[in-house]
DNA sequence: ATTATTGCAAAAAATTTGCAAAAGC
DNA sequence: GCTTTTGCAAATTTTTTGCAATAAT
């Protein structure tokens, strides 16, 4: 049995929650992905595989991961929600390249404290943040000068 | 005449756009607020003087006024856009409180350095970022202590 | 005169919700 | 048996678009 299957049955235990089998299949479609998906493309996955599993169920789990720790939003210009592994992926941020969209993501302890710090000094005990930048890949750049 | 006004107009001719009366319009209502605006809440503002200024417009100019570096889009984590003022304002990010969702600006030379560096160091020439960081506000952390 | 802009209503896109039937405890 | 979950469709929310009328150059 997977970490993380503990980790849900854990948190849906002391909100007052079921176990689910859907819940369950969602969130190993979810598990199986490295990449960040949309809640649109999970449901797809989904589907695929269990065809009876609808949409909102695919959101409501989402919500469920992400409370349970399991799943971590993002949230790019597109105004569209991506979701990413959490657990078993320590904290990253996230390079994109505003021409191709491809992601980079970084882990970096002087950012990390930078931001800690800078919320400290002014009053804030910093929980999370949301770290986007957004710059040319060399491939990018590569052909703009071609 | 404000400067904005003039880069307005500039970003206009260069893209063989029309200068408008409703367009100032929405304008100078978005210059003469200092917090942070939804589409919403400027169209709401611009509709008490201008009622009949439409929704379809106000995002339109926003659309502009971006495209111009006159505003600058900010998305937090409820999927709506927010819009502040770029041209004036030096580049600043945000620290938001999780609880009440009051914002504080922040400008930090060390913050800065440490993302173009981290850029960098992948390979990505640094355009632009979003660095947004939750925490919870003196006031909010007394409460809960209440 | 020609081309862009506007307001409106309708469309799209993303997400949420109400509800009756089904599943979990 | 009581409570939560599910799938569906409908509703909401945010943003975009098509179009005929209007305004700008």
């Amino acid at each position: 049995m997977l970490k993380e299957e503990t980790i849900l049955n854990n948190y849906l235990r002391e909100n007052g929650l079921k176990q689910s089998r859907t819940r369950e299949q969602v969130m190993r479609c979810f598990l199986e992905t490295e990449r960040h998906l949309t809640a649109e493309e999970l449901y797809r996955k989904v589907s695929r595989r269990f065809p009876s599993i609808g949409m909102a169920t695919v959101y409501r789990t989402l919500g469920i991961l992400c409370r349970a720790g399991l799943a971590e939003e993002l949230r790019l210009q597109d105004g569209v929600a991506r979701y990413e592994h959490k657990y078993r992926h320590r904290h990253h941020d996230h390079l994109v390249c505003s021409s191709c969209r491809k992601f980079v993501e970084v882990a970096d302890a002087e950012l990390e404290r930078v931001l800690a710090e800078l919320a400290e000094s002014r009053g804030i005990t910093p929980e999370y943040h949301s770290v986007v930048v957004y710059g040319t890949c060399r491939e990018c750049s590569g052909k703009i000068n071609e």
